[in-house]
RNA sequence: GGGGGCGUAGCUCAGUUUGGUUAGAGCACUCGACUGUCACUCGAGAGGUCGCGGGUUCGAGCCCCGUCGCUCCCGCCA
């Protein structure tokens, strides 16, 4: 939007004009103007206001030249954040009388008529701060949010997400994705997150359930032949919080038919593409792929951070024949021996490089076995066991470190991924400019519970598994990839999705893999989803993206809670409003509810 | 569920290491002065359940136990 039009968008009967957009052009015009009294500067003759509105500042200036007295009196004793309504003229400061730091630093208002319309008591956290000042503690932020929104920073974030969400719907409404809209009361899932569950009054001891995703009714809106679907669709979760986890988020969620994993991509690319761009960043049109093997034997994990190298690499052949107990007894249970080689990392002290290995252990592994080369010298526990072809396999450079895990996979990935994402800290090797995204697919479809040996679904249980795996392993679904996906950024999963099982045998098919097996359960759990695939599904898949997280890491904000207007704490509780709160008997009565004493 | 950090004036913090007079500073607030400031400046003033409860001690903001809140991480988040 132009600033001309925004302007003129803004007006209204009682205001022209907003503050922050007024500009050299506009002297010599009358303006009147409403804000909140963002500071104020009294001189005795002569009072300035920075009056603030959500466009920006802009100084109000007061004097008996052009004010009554009874006006200069008002501004000299009106309170910060205080709302006032005003009347006057732009004029252009004389050269040394303008402020460059200020948008609107050029011009000032000179008001001849001011009204104080809402008087604000002393606001309980300061909302103008002096440079450097930090912002108030969150616990208070949150407290008394209707101070904490109005500064500048936070009316940026939710400008921002104003923007993206309009980007998001123009472009896909563009594409011909139609904007249809899901229960928020609907059937609980026991798979999954914690549902948050809302009694019903008029049927007694029965519950909804808050959607964790609307990915049910997208299918079968599928089915139905809306084939292109979309929703910026609020979730909950009753799940633990995190800095970039609440319990009640927005993801971008979109479905389409007749499609298969690349065009979903595409669209994906697409969109991620328009986001970025309308925050400033030109990103490549094509993401690249890696397979979650991949992902994992080189990185250790399904969201790798792109920006920087440290790979992991595989050196169970370089250890095999050395005479070094800890890897022997590993490779013979069967374990490989990975690692990686960090550059420089040889002139770290032993407590840094044991805090890298307490890292490693807190993943999981039973240790973190280094190997220091520097002045042409080995040093480290296995040093006097390297022959000369191991060492020249390793090719280590002068002031090497390399780090190895002797253990099963599912334990070596997950250490060896925190001791590679630190070594990058230490070594100052993340570009902060940077922005490596990568689709990562080919996920395995199930997860083997190592005690039980029972499956579990990587992604969801609607997730299609790889015709290529369904024709080579037919009754090794252990071994089945799923034709799953996640759009990955700096190590930050952005979303995911996948291309859905439509025929309905395979479903059922799935669900018993997943131990839900008798034909009973299944129709009364699935029951809706099944007799649509019946009903006739068309092939369809589609993707998920979380807004808030993209909404976070456009605005720079190092929490969610930054770009949410009212958000959860860490507890689950709003400080504001203050909810959850104890409701009265009769409101439980009502609902057929007892509240018993533990939870009291 | 587990681990770490924080909690002192309206706000941001110092003081806690080594217990000891009346708990301090900056900003904000109130009053006063000031006709060109933009974090205005200057003068004066008011403002405290040191999160809460218990304990140790002649004496606790400081030590001990418990508890509450916020936060970060692990578990959890198909």
């Amino acid at each position: 939007m132009s600033s001309l039009s925004e302007q003129s968008a803004l007006a209204t009967t009682l205001r022209t004009d907003t503050c922050g957009l007024l500009r050299s052009d506009d002297v010599g015009r009358t303006v009147r103007l409403g804000g909140w009294v963002h500071r104020s500067r009294d001189l005795g003759g002569v009072v300035f206001i920075d009056l603030r509105d959500r466009t920006g500042l802009v100084q109000l200036a007061f004097g008996l030249a052009w004010s009554d007295a009874e006006t200069l009196r008002l501004a000299a004793a009106v309170g910060v954040e205080s709302v006032v309504l005003c009347e006057g003229d732009i004029v252009a400061r004389d050269a040394d009388r303008q402020n460059p730091d200020m948008q609107t630093g050029a011009i000032e208002v000179r008001v001849r008529a001011l009204r104080i319309v809402g008087p604000a008591v002393t606001p309980a956290l300061p909302v103008a701060r002096g440079r450097g000042e930090k912002v108030a503690a969150e616990e208070l932020r949150l407290r008394h949010r209707y101070l904490d929104l109005r500064r500048p920073e936070l009316q940026e974030n939710l400008v921002l997400r104003h923007r993206l969400l309009q980007v998001s719907r123009r472009y896909l409404s563009e594409r011909g994705y139609l904007e249809l809209e899901t229960p928020i009361l609907t059937k609980p899932t026991p798979e999954g997150a914690r549902d948050y569950l809302v009694p019903s009054r008029v049927h007694p001891g029965e519950f909804y359930a808050l959607p964790q995703s609307p990915q049910i009714y997208k299918q079968l809106f599928m089915c139905c032949g809306f084939d292109r679907y979309f929703q910026i669709a609020r979730c909950f979760r009753d799940e633990d919080l995190r800095a970039d986890r609440q319990p009640e988020f927005t993801q971008i969620d979109i479905e389409a038919s007749f499609v298969e994993r690349e065009d979903i991509l595409a669209l994906a690319e697409g969109l991620i593409g328009a986001l970025w761009l309308e925050a400033g960043h030109t990103i490549p049109a094509h993401f690249d792929r890696m397979s979650y093997h991949d992902a994992m034997e080189y990185y250790g994990c399904d969201r790798p951070d792109l920006r920087y190298g440290l790979r992991l690499a595989d050196y169970t052949a370089v250890f095999a024949p050395l005479a070094f107990a800890v890897t022997a007894s590993a490779i013979a249970a069967g374990s490989r021996v990975r690692g990686l080689v960090v550059p420089g990392g040889a002139a770290w002290s032993r407590k840094q490089v044991d805090e890298l290995e307490a890292l490693a252990k807190g993943a999981g592994a039973g240790g973190l076995l280094r190997l220091r080369y520097a002045d042409g010298a080995y040093d480290g526990p296995l040093a006097k066991f390297l022959t000369d072809e191991a060492r020249a396999a390793l090719a280590l450079t002068d002031g090497d470190l390399a780090l190895f895990v002797a253990a099963p996979d599912r334990v070596a990935s997950p250490a060896l991924d925190r001791v590679r994402q630190e070594c990058a800290r230490r070594c100052a090797l993340i570009d902060e400019t940077m922005q490596r995204f990568v689709v990562v697919m080919d996920f395995p479809m199930f997860e083997e519970d190592p005690a039980t040996g029972a499956l579990a679904a990587v992604h969801h249980p609607f997730t299609a598994p790889h015709p290529e795996d369904l024709v080579s392993f037919p009754d090794h679904p252990a071994r089945w990839r799923a034709l799953a996906y996640d759009v990955v950024l700096n190590g930050t999963e952005l979303g995911g999705g996948s291309i859905r099982i439509s025929d309905p045998a395979m479903q059922s098919r799935m669900f018993a893999l997943l131990g839900i097996g008798s034909t009973d359960e299944q129709e009364r759990r699935f029951g809706f989803l099944l007799e649509g695939l019946r009903a006739g599904a068309p092939p369809h898949g589609g993707i998920a993206f979380g807004f808030d997280r993209i909404a976070m890491l456009l605005a720079g904000a190092p929490s969610l809670r930054d770009v949410i207007a009212f958000p959860k704490t860490t507890a689950a509780r709003s400080l504001f409003e203050g909810a959850p709160v104890a409701v009265s008997p009769d409101d439980l009565a009502e609902l057929h509810l007892t509240v018993t004493e533990t939870s009291a």
